[in-house]
RNA sequence: CGGGGAGUAGCGCAGCCUGGUAGCGCACCUGGUUUGGGACCAGGGGGUCGAAGGUUCGAAUCCUUUCUCCCCGACCA
């Protein structure tokens, strides 16, 4: 993409409204637009960005056996009446009518509609387990939204629902779902504890919470030091549910079960919540299947969220410095910064352009910026829009045949002719998507 | 929902106390000069001062009402 036909307007000042550095950073790179209080409109590099963890997400669910479907974002009151979420939601809950004066809602979120999904057409034991997820805005009516997209009103969330015969069978599907959720967050660079929790408003027994670690975190987290050094292609649940982890108004200074050496305290940001709840909504909206007896048996139910555009700030929080944004390559919206600092020069522009070309090709995600700006402009708004790697193209450099190639992170350079910056940046990238 | 703060050009702000025809920086447009870390010179465009009502000869400024946004707290993916 030449970023002069791009739609992608960063800014030089900080944002009034804004008080986090994620917040501050999406808006001056020109990620997000506020529409109104807790809901944003997404601009093109931040759009990409969601569009990538969403992927990764996706991937991870059909992986773990998980099957994609797409539920309404507006909902009939009938099945909130019938489990009782009707009265017990609140004013978090968006109440609108339609123009029959019909009570309709804007989702919180869907147990009640995957359920009534699930009890119209599955009727035997043989169809289990089943594990259906979606990934759709919700709106939750905060009473106070803040922290940008991580505490919108208006928010992007997987969740799945498994269905399984017994409680047994539940823990087994319920396990397949938290190591999906390590791994797809381990995908993302980022650094995944997993935390037993309250069950809270959802209602169940068996609940664990995941939050990433970031500096800039709001929880603070207690935790077995091997939680930070996991092998995505050994995940075992029942070890890893084991560990110690608390947040701090449950952790106890005086009395946790680990050696102090190996307790690790770091901040954290929750980014997604997985549930076991039993028959609490099956029984109330009647999903039943018939067991190899011939025997109604109601189905034991699990969910589980993930926050696809808090994700979004929370990587952010993750992955920053002073310059800006530094995006872990699986997620970033491009792959290379191309910067041509002189667009004025006819050999920057030949040499730009065949670079610019042939990592096109080969399906390398490359933001070409032919700009007529400043080289500082330039250097600094690519720096803040953080994409991992950066190719700067100048007249001084090129008389010696040569480009530098900049990792945005450690901010280390080198000098390459184009062939060498060719080479390296495609073996690069590749081992790391 | 309780407490606090803010709405003046696209963005960031000054002006308000003490009423008198609205200003700065950035951005934008035109021309020129520049080019290895947010360039420079010259010229230019852009605001019913959040909205409604009131006081006054006169309101961004004083008064009333209202809307919106932000921050702190209680709650959450």
């Amino acid at each position: 993409m030449k970023f002069s036909n791009y739609f992608s307007p960063t800014l030089n000042e900080n944002p009034a409204e804004a008080e986090i550095i994620s917040h501050k950073l999406m808006i001056r790179a020109g990620l997000v637009k506020q529409a109104s209080a807790g809901i944003y409109s997404w601009l093109p590099l931040g759009l990409k960005v969601l569009k990538n963890i969403e992927q990764i997400v996706r991937e991870e669910q059909n992986k773990a056996g998980a099957i994609e479907i797409l539920m309404p974002t507006i909902q009939s009151a009938d099945l909130w009446i019938k489990s009782g979420r009707y009265k017990d939601y609140g004013k978090e809950m968006l109440r609108i009518q339609d123009r029959s004066g019909r009570e309709m809602l804007y989702g919180p979120t869907n147990e009640e509609l995957i359920t009534d999904i699930f009890q119209s057409y599955v009727n035997s034991y043989k169809d289990l387990p089943l594990n259906l997820y979606h990934t759709q805005w919700k709106f939750r009516d905060e009473v106070r939204p803040r922290f940008g997209v991580m505490r919108g009103r208006e928010f992007l969330m997987k969740d799945n629902y498994s269905f399984d015969l017994s409680q047994e069978e539940a823990k087994i599907s319920y396990d397949k779902m938290f190591t999906a959720y390590i791994k797809t967050f381990l995908r993302m660079g980022l650094t995944p504890i997993s935390l037993r929790a309250d069950t809270g408003p959802i209602g169940g027994d068996l609940s664990h919470e995941f939050q990433i670690l970031a500096k800039t975190g709001e929880s603070t987290l207690y935790y077995d030091k091997e939680l930070e050094t996991l092998d995505p292609e050994k995940i075992e649940p029942e070890k890893l549910q084991s560990y110690y982890a608390a947040v701090d108004d449950i952790h106890d200074e005086k009395n946790y079960p680990i050696n102090q050496d190996q307790l690790k305290i770091s901040k954290g940001i929750e980014v997604g919540h997985i549930f076991y709840f039993g028959t609490k909504y099956s029984e109330k909206l009647g999903a039943y299947v018939q067991d190899n007896k011939g025997e109604k048996r109601l189905v034991h139910m699990g969910s589980y969220g993930i926050g696809i555009s808090r994700l979004v700030g929370a990587i952010i929080e993750a992955f920053h410095d002073d310059r800006g944004i530094i995006w872990p390559i699986p997620v970033a919206p491009f792959h290379i910064s191309l910067i041509n600092l002189m667009t004025e020069d006819d050999k920057c522009n030949e040499v730009s352009e065949n670079l610019y070309n042939n990592l096109v090709k080969k399906n390398i995600e490359v933001l070409y910026d032919d700009r007529k700006f400043s080289m500082g402009k330039k250097l600094s708004d690519n720096d803040l829009i953080g994409i991992p790697y950066q190719i700067i193209i100048g007249k001084r450099d090129l008389k010696e045949n040569l480009i530098e190639v900049k990792d945005r992170k450690t901010y280390e350079s080198q000098k390459l002719n184009p062939d060498q910056a060719f080479n390296f940046l495609i073996n690069e990238i590749n081992s790391k998507i």
